[in-house]
DNA sequence: GTAATAGTGTCTTTGAGACACTATATG
DNA sequence: CATATAGTGTCTCAAAGACACTATTAC
């Protein structure tokens, strides 16, 4: 379907995604190289996983979302949420440009990377190293920023990190995952009673884990969204 | 500045703005009449106001909305942010289009309406009618949905209703405009122990209202934003 | 004084934080 | 048995809900 109108200049829309996972203890996100060329904008720099929307193949963003995600990690129902949009006549050298951008957690399991791309071409990466030292291409770093922010939020009160697992997951792995996101340890005790009475959970039976007493496994009741706390997990201060 | 890539088709961008006030005791949102037309996309029907992005005019998404905020209301700063952004193949029958939703809240005191513009044309309406009988152009009826599950959600945990007040406001008005927005009575007294102790609020003097012992008036320490609640406003229930 | 609204005190409850304790597996 | 990790019990505390109470104005 080719657009009739307008026929003045319109900005050029994109689609990009956060992929985060939990990868060594830290949390990382997904990374793509952008190719050289002398045409290409900020050729060589690592960047978020997106492009152009194509309008013969993208029914909504929602799945241009999806699309560029599978291309990347094959993973075709991870959770996806959208986070905001971003443009501007100066984002991108080539002239305005909207991106709409997504965030995706994946667990690694489900994740293995790419599958055929070259692999000096996409990769895991720390998310502090990435703020902290590495410039991104385009407002990518800003975008990352942002992402992390909003993961970081919603997992003070949300069951968010749970999709960071594959299933079946123990609630030990559960709590490390949410302190890894939210980089700081959190009780047990207080953690189990807030997991458990949120009823968002289903036992699978135990899976033996390291040498020890067994844990009991679970997977989430209803896979299509988090679970929201009453209140947040904010430690006591003052 | 004109783009030089991309060379393919790309959907139209917009920018939609869903302005929210208080009216009469109720939460109104602000609609504009679409012109009657043959070539015209839901020909008379309200809508959202808000319109192709000017890529000579606006600098980024943000200023855009600024800019078809002011020209509906004449209000230059009041709160403003971004909701999301809807695109998709079918959502306008001209074609692929993607629109960048901002939700604003305004005093009715400082957006007496449209300065100069038919007043047919456009008006402020009672949110809970236009979702339960009004259709409203393209796919506004859902946006509109969404940007008041948003400012309900946020409401909950956050000092957002102040932005729909003309300071000084007392604590009795803003303990109503929570009322309006949620949909629900609030205690009192805790109310006023949460307001004043997230220390948002200056004293501004005793302001009359009516005939009756005079309450205090509040300005806002900070318009930059809203001040984030630990727990959320919800009922006790089960 | 009365009426009306502004503002406070007090009791209860929920659920988090801290942390010591018990339980159950492997070797 | 020792060890390690899984899982529980108990005390305290912050802040919300419910609701009765007092305070201050106009008339």
């Amino acid at each position: 379907m080719a657009r009739r109108a307008p026929s003045f200049p319109q900005p050029a829309t994109l689609v990009d995604v956060a992929i985060f996972a939990v990868r060594d203890g830290a949390l990382n996100v997904l990374l793509v190289r952008r190719a050289e060329g002398p045409d290409e904008p900020f050729p060589g720099h690592w960047a978020l996983p997106g492009g152009y929307v194509d309008v013969d193949r993208d029914a909504n963003l929602d799945a241009c979302a999806r699309r560029k995600l599978a291309e990347k990690t094959g993973v075709a129902s991870p959770y996806l949420e959208q986070l905001g949009s971003w443009g501007s006549a100066t984002r991108d050298p080539r002239g305005w440009s909207a991106t709409h951008v997504f965030f995706a957690l994946v667990s690694l399991g489900s994740a293995p990377l790419e599958k055929g791309a070259n692999a000096s071409d996409v990769g895991w990466f720390d998310v502090e190293q990435v703020l902290a030292s590495a410039p991104l291409a385009f407002d990518h770093g800003e975008i990352l920023r942002a992402a992390v922010e909003r993961l970081r939020g919603k997992v003070e009160y949300t069951s968010l990190p749970a999709f960071l697992l594959d299933e079946p997951f123990t609630l030990p792995e559960l709590q490390q995952a949410y302190e890894v996101v939210l980089g700081r340890p959190v009780d047990k005790s207080g953690f189990r009673t807030r997991m458990l009475s949120a009823d968002f959970l289903v036992e699978t039976g135990q899976v033996p884990r390291g040498t020890n007493r067994p844990p009991m496994g679970y997977r989430l009741k209803d896979r299509s969204g988090p679970v929201v706390f009453p209140r947040t997990f904010s430690p006591r201060s003052g």
